[in-house]
DNA sequence: TGCGGAAGGGCCCTCCTCTCG
DNA sequence: TCGAGAGGAGGGCCCTTCCGC
């Protein structure tokens, strides 16, 4: 458990002063070939490797950002994650994630440390929306800030999906085959993806002259919200839904299973749509219709912009929309009659 | 862009000297209750928030532990890392991420990068084994180090997941269902999960009299290889299997693919069992037979073994081996002999 | 041009001093 | 007079960079 070595060795090392070895290191200022080759020998042969924290203290630079996500177990965010990290890799930045299961104390608590180890900056999904400016903390912080699918009032970029359109696209098909009840499972109104993709399954039935059923649209407050009871209900009523639109993996697995416990197979007796990952229904039998995600393109974004502010881009908020594509499969076809 | 405050500031808020304001962070020494609640409302007044670098420079811990993982987008090494978060962020840790994409050269330069940072440990899922240990990155890193579920010739601790004794429950229980003609699918058997697989499935094979016919194993080799077209194969065998053990999530869809394609249906064509995180099947229908992994175990392990070693703990190697369950679904039943 | 000396960045901790009972 | 409690001064962790030879 010897100490690490430091410049100082080397420098014994090479027979060279310290400011020798950080010039040979840094390639910045003048070295004689031969000093530098010595240097080059010495770092071999000690095992040396300079320590990011003196450095940091030094230049003032963490070479580091923080991702903050609500739980990386889910797809999404461990997909985005990995984009990310690609991204800033490049530029030399390393990624200090963490999940804060929505609890707001928590992300508190991260910005804090974020900010005691000095991070460059942030990337987060923040829990909340609405929270007034003096008591957000993202809005307080005061490092550069990325926020992503969130309405949040503070001074980051952001970056969001286009749920609004997505959602169109897809309660539009359904509409093109026929399918009048169309039901929609969604997650909380509390963020921006459950707003805008309501919004989007508005837009789809006004553009088609469909009536818009409020007991057709359920969209969850919480993660103990059942849509199997509620999808239980639905196909009780006397116009049942012949499509679904299930915003949600554990939403479509629950909206499903009631389904079937009716004796209904898909596509014949109920058209479906879900939203994911790619890999996300690869089970899937007959291959699910899917609002698919655009991670990497997301995950560029937000990392374009927080490079370019750590780059010294200055001035207003900025934001760019990514969207949502449309991938058919074989879960959807036209309207049956059921009596 | 002004600069954060630093001890100073709050030494001269407070009307104190910098060591009392030390000594008031970080509860060492005397000071009186007076000095106290001045510092804390000082730290309170100018957003101080301690320089981690500085301490860390001071100190000699950088308070981190990274994590190597092939590729984050894999949810079973994303739910892994969530887990190992909860364990090591109540201990003060914080935990730097990366995939490596299985490339060795990556692999390399990460654990230089985790050098560099001073990190006090690594938690790793190493792409090769075999590697002897004069060119084994693994084994000349001089941290901490605890290696997941691979055989590495290195001083770090080990947690395994037990395959083996998973796959002989999956197998067996096949067995006792009637089954005889059984296709294993699985991964490479280049690194440890895929050796101990086949050693599972041979146990159990050997324990009923079943005779192995090397005809239904496929250990796939790459991620080009189409599992598709290998159970293709099987099923124009003379004697096609009427059980598929799929221990992979790709292999597994590619494998029902090929088995629908020929009109068989599950369970009573044929009987199926998957592995994967909780998740991973929600979707399925029938109710997938699965083998579960015990991730949030795994972890707990890992992250133990890790903070012991940190604490001081000295010693041999030690290891820890983690069980799979065998979660009953509805997609097995007895063989159905067709001709 | 090429190199070395030295300062300084934020923090912790080891001394040391001072005060009061 | 002495000892215990409280607080101040300063060195050094490792690195970069400004100066000056």
């Amino acid at each position: 458990m010897s100490k690490p070595p430091s410049v100082r060795d080397v420098a014994a090392a090479a027979g060279v002063s310290i400011a020798s070895v950080s010039r040979v290191l840094n390639r910045s200022g003048y070295v004689s070939e031969q000093a530098r080759t010595r240097v080059e020998q010495a770092v071999r042969d000690t095992g040396y490797a300079p320590n990011f924290s003196a450095k940091h203290l030094r230049t003032g630079r963490s070479k580091a950002v923080g991702l903050m996500v609500s739980n990386m177990a889910n797809p999404f965010l461990a997909t985005f994650f990995a984009a990310t990290e690609r991204c800033l890799q490049d530029a030399g930045f390393s990624l200090l994630v963490s999940s804060t299961y929505d609890d707001p104390n928590r992300e508190q608590e991260l910005l804090t440390l974020f900010e005691s180890r000095r991070l460059e900056g942030v990337i987060a999904f923040p829990a909340q929306e609405g929270v007034p400016r003096s008591r957000n903390p993202f809005a307080l912080c005061k490092l550069p800030l990325v926020v992503v699918d969130r309405e949040v009032d503070c001074h980051g970029d952001a970056v969001f999906q286009d749920h609004r359109t997505g959602v169109r696209l897809a309660v539009d098909y359904l509409c093109a085959l026929g399918h009048r009840r169309i039901a929609l499972f969604g997650p909380s109104l509390g963020i921006r993806p459950g707003r805008e993709k309501l919004l989007g399954y508005k837009d789809a039935l006004a553009q088609r002259g469909v009536e818009l059923d409020e007991r057709l649209v359920c969209m969850l407050k919480s993660a103990v919200d059942s849509p199997e009871e509620q999808m239980d209900r639905m196909l009780r009523l006397h116009e049942p839904p012949t499509a679904l639109v299930a915003l949600g993996t554990r939403i479509l697995s629950g909206a499903l299973r009631a389904a079937r416990r009716t004796g209904r197979r898909v596509p014949s007796d109920l058209s479906v749509i879900g939203i994911g990952t790619e890999n996300a229904f690869a089970l899937a039998d007959p291959a699910l219709t899917t609002l698919r995600f655009n991670i990497d393109q997301a995950a560029q974004a937000a990392a374009q912009l927080m490079l370019e502010r750590l780059g010294g881009t200055s001035g207003p908020r900025r934001s760019v929309t990514v969207p949502l594509d449309l991938v058919l499969g074989e879960s959807c076809g036209a309207p049956v009659h059921r009596r």
